[in-house]
DNA sequence: ATGCCATCAAGGTGATGA
């Protein structure tokens, strides 16, 4: 089966590009972020007709993420357990999703971007990222033999490679120590970057900015990532960056990340009236609530 | 060629992104 991230900055604006990239490409399964777009208003529609089910979260214009597959979908989790807030008033944003398809569970992840290194939106993002690694921690400690895929836009670049120019980031967001090492816990808890053996650099990225030429001129940031609990590298069979898909009128500032997986795929026929899945059970991150833990 | 900032809601601009 195939397992796709992709940051599409608005899915209302590239919709008829994510739906032609998925039939074109043969994905199973895409976890999507930067929807940019509450639940009420995202486009299933599109997806139901692709033969996709739909899972999302979305409570603003800021963020937003889902997960859309065609192999099945079921256990959907909103949010991550201890998930800090931000802002003021404090809100937990739309930054996480989870569910079971076939059986793999996958998240789809938006880790904070940090803004600034002496901005609050940094330690934001530590925590975060910090959430993030407890929670993949405790799942591989219920289960060490799970399928666990850790998708998304982690905004960290891990090592100096994955920017095209280490001088352009002094004292950036995206390259401090902290930063990495909040990555690398992750890691350490048991997920290996499924994609970096199959698309190693130096000049490799996920992430090349609107502005000057980035892309033409090859200038761009491995910030996007495929991590897999030890069962699901085990399964991997290959994988890929899909910059082409950066080309063009429409395109996203981020490429698709896809792993291929050697596992069961069978197409699931949406179930009728399931076309969106929605949460099993209560995770206290419903409708923009806010709760501190 | 890959091409010179884009998205949103709200409003005619500011916040956000990286």
């Amino acid at each position: 089966m195939r397992i796709a991230t992709w940051n599409v900055n608005s899915l209302r604006t590239r919709i008829d590009r994510v739906i032609a990239w998925l039939e074109r490409t043969g994905t199973d399964v895409l976890a999507i972020q930067e929807t940019k777009a509450t639940d009420a208003k995202f486009p299933v529609e599109p997806f139901t007709q692709a033969g996709y089910q739909v899972a999302r979260h979305g409570i603003s214009q800021w963020n937003g993420v889902a997960i859309v597959s065609r192999v099945g979908l079921a256990e959907v989790e909103i949010g991550l357990p201890r998930c800090p807030p931000f802002g003021d008033p404090p809100v937990i944003e739309a930054r996480a999703i989870g569910a079971r398809c076939g059986d793999v569970t996958v998240w789809s992840l938006y880790v904070p971007n940090g803004r600034e290194i002496d901005h609050p939106h940094y330690s934001y993002k530590l925590e975060w990222l910090a959430a993030l690694r407890d929670m993949g921690a405790a799942r591989l400690a219920a289960d060490s033999t799970a399928l666990i895929a850790l998708c998304g836009d982690f905004n960290v670049a891990p090592q100096d490679d994955d920017v095209w120019d280490m001088a352009a980031f002094e004292g950036r967001t995206h390259v401090t120590q902290p930063e990495r090492d909040a990555f690398q816990a992750v890691v350490d808890a048991g997920f290996a970057d499924l994609v970096r053996p199959y698309a190693p650099g130096p000049g490799v990225y996920t992430f090349w900015d609107y502005q000057q030429l980035r892309f033409p001129k090859k200038e761009g940031m491995r910030i996007d990532f495929l991590l897999g609990s030890a069962a699901l590298q085990a399964a991997t069979v290959g994988a890929h960056i899909d910059r082409e898909e950066r080309k063009g009128k429409g395109a996203s500032d981020h490429a698709p990340v896809v792993i291929d997986v050697d596992r069961p795929a069978p197409i699931v026929a949406v179930p009728p009236g399931a076309a969106i899945v929605e949460p099993t059970g209560s995770t206290g991150h419903g409708e923009g609530d806010v709760q501190l833990w």
